[in-house]
RNA sequence: GGGCGCGUGGCCUAGCUGGAUAUGGCACUUGCCUCCUAAGCAAGCGGUCAAGGGUUCGAAUCCCUUCGCGCCCGCCA
């Protein structure tokens, strides 16, 4: 058995059914077309052939030509039956080989169980990386969760990745938090001590000064020159001040299950001069324009349109700007990785076409690979931080946990108190994280509570529901399923339910695979959900402890390859799977 | 004014490299706990896939136009 092999019992299938197809193929005529091969609906198969663009190259029916190459192809394999139904050719799988496979695997693979093969191949995927000035609200919170969740799948299927956050520290807004914690005295900050909150009262306050004296603001910008040119004074203040709010978003991260590998802070590129060079070279470049002694780009040939063509790169002070220090920072991460992965809010959508272009002028052919993600809106509006609106991850995390504490007192008031809020605190948090999870990136979302902390259905607690019950049947057998069950499987799973339940097992580590490749890690949720749902309905019809002589193996074996499915699919969405609830 | 994205039953959503009866959930109606956890299962209700045109044997999917929503077009980050 190959490697791939070894983690991907459908991919046999599928390279036996685009085998027997490309040999049928160039017997009715055709020999170099593409295969493709689609997910026939229920009841149909398990991989369909669409005879469509043939017709016309052999000018029959797409019905003929799938009876044709139907009659050509003798199952054999992992291949159990072939027919020809409406312009398709289905295949069926030889179900006792697939049980076999994906019940040996499973159970030998556990916990890697849905990997692919190392690729070999570094992915640097930038997240998050929001400015250290305050607490997280839902809108930012969508970045850790697609960056994190999109870093988890990455990794199973074969990557090398290292999730990192760009710490700002260098800009004007953090400049602006530095000159208030310095130079004013305010009472206490509201969320006790938690470095996000802390010292959001000297940001507002500092900035609203800033808005009405303009020798605050002088003072503002002399501080962020002194930044700029590396005053130590300055820098290590601005530097602790932004470590202390870091910390506070980093440990509400850490609550999401979310943790980044690294920090780079922009002040690097700075002090060790790869801005200094950037710009030299963007100013020996033929689209460099000086106007009022500040430079900039004209991207008009780079198809960059709208009022204003123009990317400007240093201010008429000389000092270099934000997207001027992305950039590089880009070519560092560059010289770090094969693939630079950046999860980001669409309004960065112009600022990276033009970052795009000025990597093409200074003659870099790399560019990073982009997830965008809409803002996260509410009912009433955008959320704002000057009317009062925004609602903060934590906020909405500890909201999560209470409410589900309530749940899972009116379902389990016969688990210990302590029992009870680890279950709450992990069905909560899970609900969250999922809810945002599922919806593909692009899509705006308007928050509705409601809809947040939803136990029921498409959700977290759905899932985990699933799991926990799949524990509950295991911890009760009397015997531990292993790899060995994998024959009882092959000739004793027998009916609808259990075969559909398998099915989806055996498809995991390939939608693991399409996941990573589309870098769209909703797509995930989605399967997950159908998983569960598929897991419930085995239970509700198939008897696992009550079933007789082997079968209860086999059952067993097929409880447990779901059980490591789904924990391994929730692992990945940063969701805990529960062994009880 | 220009660019990018989104628009799928009352609400949320999958499908979008064209293909077989458009996926699930919420809500609503109705069944199912002497049987491995009912945060579950089953049945029902509900769709001109924003609108119009085009390409095609075939369009939710591709192209054009229009409408609605979001985001952007700073010597901010």
């Amino acid at each position: 058995m190959t490697e791939i092999e070894n983690h991907d019992p459908f991919a046999v299938f599928r390279r036996e059914a685009e085998r027997a197809l490309s040999a049928a193929l160039v017997e009715v005529g055709v020999d170099d077309t593409e295969i493709v091969l689609e997910k026939p609906p229920k009841g149909m198969g398990d991989l369909g052939f669409p005879c469509f663009p043939l017709a016309k190259i052999l000018k029959m029916t797409p019905n003929k030509i799938a009876e044709d190459i139907a009659s050509k192809i003798t199952p054999n394999g992992t291949i159990d039956g072939v027919e020809a139904k409406g312009g398709y050719v289905n295949f069926h799988v030889r179900f006792d080989m697939l049980a076999k496979a994906t019940i040996s695997t499973a159970l030998a693979a556990r916990e890697r169980f849905g990997s692919g093969p190392s690729k070999g191949v570094k992915v640097l995927l930038e997240h998050t990386s929001v400015n250290p000035t305050g607490p997280m609200h839902i809108g930012r919170a969508r970045n850790p969760i697609i960056g994190d969740t999109l870093a988890r799948i990455m990794r199973l299927a074969g990557y090398d990745v290292l999730t990192e956050f760009y710490v700002n520290d260098v800009g004007r807004q953090v400049a602006t938090m530095t000159w208030g914690v310095k130079n004013l005295t305010i009472g206490d900050a509201p969320n006790g001590g938690k470095g996000d909150h802390r010292f959001v009262p000297y940001y507002r306050e500092a900035h609203k000064k800033c808005e009405e004296d303009p020798k605050v603001l002088e003072e503002v910008n002399a501080l962020l020159y002194k930044l700029e040119h590396g005053d130590p004074e300055s820098v290590e203040l601005n530097r602790k001040t932004s470590e202390t709010v870091l910390e506070g978003m980093m440990e509400s991260l850490r609550r999401i299950n979310i943790r980044i590998d690294g920090f780079t802070w922009e002040s690097r590129f700075v002090e060790n001069g790869s801005v200094d060079k950037v710009i030299s070279k963007l100013r020996q470049s033929e689209y460099c324009h000086e106007s009022d002694g500040a430079q900039h780009l004209e991207l008009e040939s780079f198809g960059i349109t709208g009022r204003d063509t123009k990317w400007v790169f240093t201010r008429s002070d000389g000092t270099s700007l934000y997207t001027t220090r992305d950039l590089a920072y880009h070519l560092d991460k560059f010289s770090r990785s094969d693939v630079a992965i950046n999860v980001l809010g669409e309004d960065q959508k112009l600022g990276m076409q033009q970052l795009a272009a000025a990597l093409n002028i200074i003659g870099s052919d790399r560019r990073p690979e982009i997830v965008f993600y809409a803002f996260v809106s509410l009912p009433e509006g955008r959320m704002s931080t000057r009317k009062g609106t925004v609602v903060t991850l934590d906020d909405l995390m500890d909201e999560a946990v209470d409410m589900a504490y309530e749940e899972v007192r009116k379902r389990r008031s016969d688990l210990p108190e302590e029992r009870m809020r680890e279950i709450a605190r992990t069905v909560g948090l899970g609900a969250l994280r999922y809810n945002i999870a599922r919806i593909q990136a692009e899509k705006q979302i308007v928050f509705k509570w409601e809809e947040a902390l939803n136990f029921e259905g498409s959700s977290a607690p759905f899932l985990q529901y699933a799991h926990a019950r799949a524990c509950s049947i295991l911890k009760k057998a009397d015997s531990k399923p292993g790899p060995a069950s994998a024959d009882a499987c092959a000739r004793k799973l027998v009916n609808h339910h259990e075969r559909e339940l398998l099915k989806l097992v055996a498809a995991f580590p390939m939608v693991i695979g399409e996941c990573a490749e589309t870098r769209r890690p909703h797509a995930l949720a989605a399967f997950t959900q159908d998983l569960a749902a598929q897991f419930n309905q085995f239970y509700r019809y198939v008897p696992v402890l009550k079933a007789e002589g082997d079968v209860i193996e086999a059952r067993l074996a097929l409880v447990e390859a779901a059980r490591w499915t789904l924990r391994n699919a929730l692992d990945c969405l940063g969701i805990d799977a529960p062994e009880e609830m």
